[in-house]
DNA sequence: ACCTGAACACCGTTCAAGT
DNA sequence: ACCTGAACACCGTTCAAGT
């Protein structure tokens, strides 16, 4: 991580790291990429760059806005994979699990852009993607918008169920634990057992996706 | 706040706080619920109890178990509104929407919940009236837990969406803003417009759920 | 058993000062 | 223009000590 220099020669007192605004937010990335969120301090990104912490503040603003940034430029570097699919449905679908596939890929990037409320800012690029397809599949406008939000939701929501931290809370209040402590007389136990057990997240989304997707274009004018 | 001594007329130095560990946690739980779960430091909980930090790791393990304990009391406080709706389909996205509205009303402890990755510790109760209504409208065993997880998949997705962070993401990175600067040949103007428009998160949410739902009851082998 | 005081190892951020 | 050093106001947590 201490880029250039190996050693440096100059004496002892190293000035003129000749670092660059970019150079900061590259490192910040890559700290995350590699050790995760909570990896990104201050302090532990000067280390990593070999200068002091107050050196950060002279290229960039702040914690704040290195975390803007850094989210900015992976999602720039976002892999556009070419969506798959015939029918409209299916490639909206598909448009989707792009979205879920790559902010897994980078999730620690991922878990810090939602603890900001940037998540949107990392998917964007997907997002057109998505809305590509809708207009593909015959919607327009409104149509468009309230398809894109929704299923943009969904995905947000099994995200967060998949990136949960994990150690801050005790395993007994998990949900399969609370299930499988819970006596209830209205609930079947064949479905009180199968609530313990954990589900296929990823199955899941594409059975909720395709739901959410064939509702949206039964309301779409044409369906080529 | 500051509990039940209004100055307590003990000479200068006030020991025997009396405190207990309920105390605690419902002092931590009002904390939260009104100033946000930022509010939540051990030394602002001391202040607010009248104690010092060191007195609140007597009574509790630590900030973590301060955390769990609130959203566990406040899980058991939740109103149970009782379901409206006649169809199966109604009742269920009704329940649905129950957790919306209770994780919206208390959406200081929600967010923290959210933090810590304990949000299903929070809705539990609100999740076992989900389930009594899927097997109401004859669904058992997998096909519950599979239509209620992606239920409170969606809830969550619209969830963190509604309570996302406002001020640490300049308003140029939000998604409305990123669609305003966005120049898209592929993609026609009034769709492009619709996208700069803030949408109805409560009612998309609705229409959300009615697709998830009829999708799942769609397999169900009896609607009564 | 219950509570205090001092301390440790962290944070993000600012500001005067050096070259 | 670019970088350092010292400092401020915070964190969560621990530990010896008091009553």
């Amino acid at each position: 991580m201490a880029q250039t220099s190996t050693h440096d020669p100059s004496p002892a007192t190293a000035r003129r790291a000749g670092l660059d605004r970019d150079d900061v937010v590259d490192a910040a990335l890559a700290l995350v990429e590699a050790e995760g969120a909570g990896a990104l301090t201050m302090r532990r990104l000067a280390a990593e760059l070999d200068v002091t912490t107050t050196t950060i503040y002279w290229h960039v603003g702040g914690r704040d806005e290195v975390v803007t940034a850094l989210i900015g430029r992976l999602s720039e570097r976002l892999a556009e994979r070419e969506v798959r699919g015939r029918r409209p449905a299916e490639r909206i679908v598909d448009a989707a699990r792009l979205m879920w596939d790559s902010s897994i890929e980078h999730r620690h990037v991922t878990v810090l852009a939602y603890q900001v409320g940037a998540a949107s800012l990392l998917e964007f690029p997907l997002q057109v993607a998505v809305v590509r397809e809708l207009e593909a599949a015959g919607l327009r406008g409104p149509a468009v918008r309230d398809a894109l939000r929704a299923i943009v939701m969904c995905v947000a929501g099994f995200l967060v169920a998949a990136l949960r931290p994990e150690d801050s809370v005790p395993e007994a209040y998990r949900t399969r634990s609370l299930w499988a402590a819970h006596a209830d007389d209205a609930i079947s136990p064949e479905t009180l057992a199968a609530l313990t057990h954990r589900p296929d997240l990823e199955a899941l989304l594409t059975t909720t996706l395709r739901a959410v997707v064939d509702a949206v274009l039964a309301d779409a004018p044409e369906v080529p």
